[in-house]
DNA sequence: CATGAATGAGCATTCATTCAT
DNA sequence: TATGAATGAATGCTCATTCAT
């Protein structure tokens, strides 16, 4: 399954997606920027939509080792913060992040692609949900912060804020979350005790 | 401005947007589904695009003033929930969501499309952030929830939501946040005072 | 025939033909141009096309009476070339040039039009003839400078310069050409002698 | 760069510029007449433009190179002028003309097209300035008749030549020209003697 | 006489995909 | 395995023209 070729074209697809956008990542672009025949592409995937799904799948796992490496060690959630702001920052000097909204908005007008991205997307969900009840559980937030939306909640926070930082091509949005957060996470840890709930 | 016609063109492309996507949301789809021929578009519109950002900005003023009318009446967070789980379902109905959800997916990828979205969703966001103010100010939550990023991330929180449920064509994601977020807000309730901050 | 409205639509089209070329010389190009609704176009003539003929007859009429008066008064093949260079001045000025250009190109492709235009073009040529023979008849160019086919190349050649020097936008042609005809000019003087066979 | 489809693709364009005009060769009709598909028009040129500057290259590059090789031997104006008359006829048998005469005065109302159009008319212009020189040159008419400006008079002559006569449909304005100039090259050969200025 | 909305065919161009080599 | 030429349908958009008012 996974080939030399099979890697590049993957890797092809994620910079077009990153740089060009998901209406440009056409089957030609894609195949320019990697510098294959358009047609190698169909020998690989079935589908542009397939290896599409391909690129998410590739960037997905990717991160997803390297969140939880980062995550795991988060004691508190004022470090917590921190943590995920640094790797906020890898995805965003990596393109992960710009392909990755891109997928997500270009796939949610196509009624194959949509349900192959949302469950790409479910670990990303479940690293989510972990973290909270990491920090939630045995506190008195728990009965009222259930960890499972609360997962849900961060997910598509973070994805409407990726669509609205790309809508108007400013950065400025995730860092100005990400600092006032920053308050709230001291107030948290205050509250529940410095490592309250967050013990590994 | 405003005739008989291009209300007729905006619906169509309304509708459109709803069922069938912004990719499929050609010019010859919306005449199609409207009724009239791909030429008139051009002869009220400058563009597609143009028209595009007309029926964002048709549907935002007509669900902002109901928006407005509904949230300043609620004096608790467990009525606000109550009142924007029904203004939800209604949006629902209309298609309005849907239709936000694809316009605002289908112009990330626009570089000329995206800041008129942006510039027409700032009211919601505005919206979001008085009724943050509302609620938070003159409470101890106040220096750790700036009404301005509370705003940004409610707006945020709510796109990426519905990005989501619309990718897998399942409503429950909304269905399950608005549920689990009852208790909390009596929780809110019961910290701040019944109305605690929250009076107009 | 002749109405007010029907100028105006005339001068609309000139302006339009001289300004923005025969392809976006378009009815509504046209009407916009003149301030007036597409439709009046064809009350009053039967199509574009007839509009571009009368164009095209407006302004003809027009210079050919101008050329005439000027052109019978030159008694020598100095002062001959002297009027006409003014004349073109003249011409450039007006837009007349421009608009002549851009239809007659613009004819070339029409079946229609092209015999419509060169219809038009016949007196322009007639001109011409009658100028070449009240200068050659009776010197000893006269048999090897047929006036005919003198006045046909006079014409063509103005044409040609014209699309020449319209292809690149650079008004340099006629006038160098002009410039380098002056020596002949005064030689076929001295040769056919001082007013040789150009009396009245 | 030069494949058999490439010259189907030009062939065909230029046929389509010879018996349909300019303002008929869209590319739908170019690929009707050349059976084949309108998108590998794209495949192989940029653009419909850089195909049309792709047809007037390649009949440019053939005739200019048989015009060449016939007016070289030319020994007096008569044998000249009796060569260019069967060149013309070749060049209208091949529908070289037409073509010629359709790019140039559908170009003329292109802002992209024209200036590339005379940069492809300029070898034209050169070599008609050659011919004017090696016949010129050492006669009493060298000071009056500069071999530049006659140059490009003879290509101006040439294409409003081709204008007039392809408007009304009808070749006889060439035709009357070559026999009316016989005498005229006659004349001339006596003049300047024969072979007056034309030795190679 | 004049308007201007509407039509529907046509345009250049791009695309995912196929397939002979 | 890989190529790259070819396909044919779809796209956004413009146009001359008509016609109810």
């Amino acid at each position: 399954m996974r080939s030399a070729t099979r890697d590049r074209i993957v890797r092809a697809a994620l910079s077009a997606l990153a740089e060009e956008g998901f209406a440009a990542s056409s089957a030609r672009a894609i195949a320019r920027r990697g510098g294959f025949a358009p047609g190698v592409i169909y020998y690989h995937f079935e589908d542009l939509e397939h290896l599409l799904v391909a690129v998410l799948e590739w960037t997905s796992e990717m991160r997803l080792a390297r969140y939880r490496e980062e995550l795991t060690g988060a004691s508190s959630a004022a470090e917590l913060l921190l943590r995920l702001r640094a790797l906020y920052a890898e995805d965003l000097a990596g393109g992960h992040v710009a392909a990755v909204q891109e997928l997500v908005s270009g796939a949610a007008s196509n009624p194959r692609l949509g349900p192959a991205i949302v469950e790409r997307l479910r670990p990303w969900r479940e690293l989510a949900e972990e973290v909270a009840h990491r920090f939630l559980a045995g506190t008195p937030l728990e009965p009222v912060l259930p960890a499972r939306e609360v997962g849900l909640a961060v997910l598509a926070l973070y994805l409407g804020l990726e669509t609205l930082t790309h809508l108007d091509r400013e950065r400025s949005g995730a860092e100005a979350l990400f600092a006032a957060a920053a308050p709230a996470a001291v107030l948290f840890d205050s509250l529940v005790g410095e490592n309250g709930g967050a013990t590994a």
